[in-house]
DNA sequence: CTTGGCACTCGGGAACACAGAGTGCCAGAT
DNA sequence: ATCTGGCACTCTGTGTTCCCGAGTGCCAAG
């Protein structure tokens, strides 16, 4: 259907689109790159592709410009993903580490993506779910409030104050804290309802009022954290390159978390390293008719546990994107394994 | 030097080129505001007004605009902060109840600022400094790390993990959290590092490397979260106004935490509650040439703990913008306090 | 199937004119 | 002394026209 040649006419046009920003007409195009046939012959070939829908033209008598099915199949079978330089590999390293805590490694390498793609970048901390209990504290602050602390092996801290039903002594609390890591320790996040239902049972009958608040509270900390925070970066990177669709429906859905988790997507579990890439109408979000975003799935020790990707317009270099994407997404999942 | 006349002229340029956005000649505005003068004589006050510099003409033959220091005359001495209507009030409390931590409030009141002024919102997170610790924790990870955990007044936690030179089992670690709590429970966090500078004389010699350690970490906790969080929110807003200085600065100011916080500025000692209005070149980062800044200070219970503001155009209802910021101040401080 | 030639189309920039809003200034009125 | 109406002048922005050139589609020949 599509021969070798029409592919690498097609392929021309996208790299030469993406570097001008400007309609690829034919004879410009047959010049640069060497395919060594006249100008007219890419014509029919141009033809050929705009018929089938990979390219368009902006009004007649302009050049070409692809279309998202075009730069679908440049991206399926017409690139490959380019491997960073050696100083983009030393810069991602110096810049990562040295992170104190996962805030610090999550502010780091949105920023660092969003430098080194010149986009924005969008980045989801990592999902609690796939994460286990590291340890659960009880703080007494009054004698009828208590704050629950729950650190994950992440490093994730999740706090919460508890109003108590009852006025409760510090010896209770201590007892209770105990029970409770010697049932949670270790314990896989979305186990925790299931280890945690036949508690109240388990202890004495004067306890079980306040034991039942703090699960209450302790499993809402769970599911209300499931929809976990994003940030971005890089919004600056977005006033050079003129977008087609407003400006502000692109800032809009990067300031709504619910929107941006869609984009990025969820990890395929067959492939969840796998990079993926959403063009212009593919993504789900009317305001976005003119980005693509390209995400992968991070995490440490081959679990992935959340996303990373970043955000630009359609007309974007899409191998070197994809480049820096992969390679930071696994130098995060080193950090991750590491501390 | 400026008879009531002049500033009435000068108040009504503002405000109109405020609404309407261009240039505001002679007779439109004797028509619109009842000045019950013609327009020659505004003309003649406008010629001395621009000579004293607080407005010009974009070029010849056009209306008048207010420069920076027309603005500032109006701000000091022409307006009133407009007071915020039921229906907003109504809005500020239900959109900040509910919030069930400190994120939480942050998050909630950067967004609701935003929404409320159609601007972009710029909330610092409350300064570690001021508050008073309510909790130290120890917690153990392995047998040679341990989390520490800090806990302050606020409802803000600072959680640090430490590597330390020996190995160390559980009892211990309770003792050293039991002494740490005992010197600091309720103490502000300022008088941290003197409150524990002898605390190492104060333990069996053969903890010391141990509590040298973490007083350390736990120092380093305080110093480098000085320098504290700002989130920003409604970007977007920025797009509908075409900025005269790239919208590309004044998206990077708001990725540079060091210069927000610049931007935000100080809490004068003296009048900490007092709104801060930033116009234009008064503000210390040139990219920011064409923006303005509203903040002010909050905190619970009288104490200032961080600032939050809106920026904008210079070019915006200072009145309004003035009004809300410090409504949502209040309410913030409010709810810190209750909490 | 490829190529060169050719007529056609359309967008974008330059040149131009023009209306309208606004100003500055002056002389007369209050 | 101050305000007012009148008047000439100066711009910007907009609409119009015109033309160039890049690019196309098609056709006939290689």
């Amino acid at each position: 259907m599509l021969d070798d040649r029409k592919l690498a006419v097609l392929r021309a046009i996208v790299e030469d689109y993406v570097s001008t920003n400007e309609p690829v007409g034919s004879k410009a195009l047959a010049e640069r790159h060497n395919l060594n046939v006249s100008p007219a012959t890419v014509r029919n070939d141009m033809a050929v592709l705009e018929e089938q829908g990979y390219i368009a033209q902006p009004h007649t008598s302009a050049g070409r410009v692809p279309t998202d099915k075009g730069y679908r199949l440049f991206v399926d079978r017409l690139s490959q993903v380019k491997p960073l330089s050696v100083a983009e590999r030393r810069a991602i390293e110096t810049f990562l580490v040295g992170a104190v805590d996962l805030d610090d490694v999550v502010t780091r390498t949105v920023r660092l993506l969003a430098q080194l793609t010149r986009q924005v970048a969008v980045v989801q901390y990592p999902t609690l779910t796939r994460s286990t209990v590291r340890h659960v504290e009880l703080v007494p602050l009054t004698d009828r409030r208590v704050m629950l602390v729950l650190i994950t092996n992440t490093g994730r801290v999740e706090q919460r104050v508890i109003e108590l039903p009852e006025v409760i002594e510090e010896a209770r609390i201590a007892h209770l804290r105990a029970v409770l890591n010697a049932c949670l320790d270790g314990c896989g996040l979305s186990a925790v309802p299931d280890l945690v239902a036949d508690l109240p049972e388990r202890v004495p009958a004067e306890d079980r009022p306040v034991v039942a608040t703090i699960l209450s509270v302790l499993l809402e900390t769970l599911v209300e954290r499931h929809d976990e925070k994003i940030v971005f970066a890089g919004a600056a990177n977005l006033a050079g390159a003129d977008f087609s669709s407003g400006l502000r429906d692109v800032l809009e859905a990067l300031e709504e978390q619910v929107v941006l988790m869609r984009l990025l997507g969820e990890t395929s579990p067959d492939t969840p390293a796998a990079l993926t890439v959403r063009i212009g109408s593919e993504n789900p979000y009317s305001g976005l008719r003119g980005t693509s975003i390209v995400a992968t799935g991070y995490g440490s020790g081959g679990q992935q546990l959340a996303r990373l990707g970043v955000l630009g317009p359609t007309r974007m270099d899409y191998p070197v994107t994809m480049g820096a994407v992969r390679a930071v997404a696994r130098y995060v999942s080193q950090i991750l394994a590491a501390s």
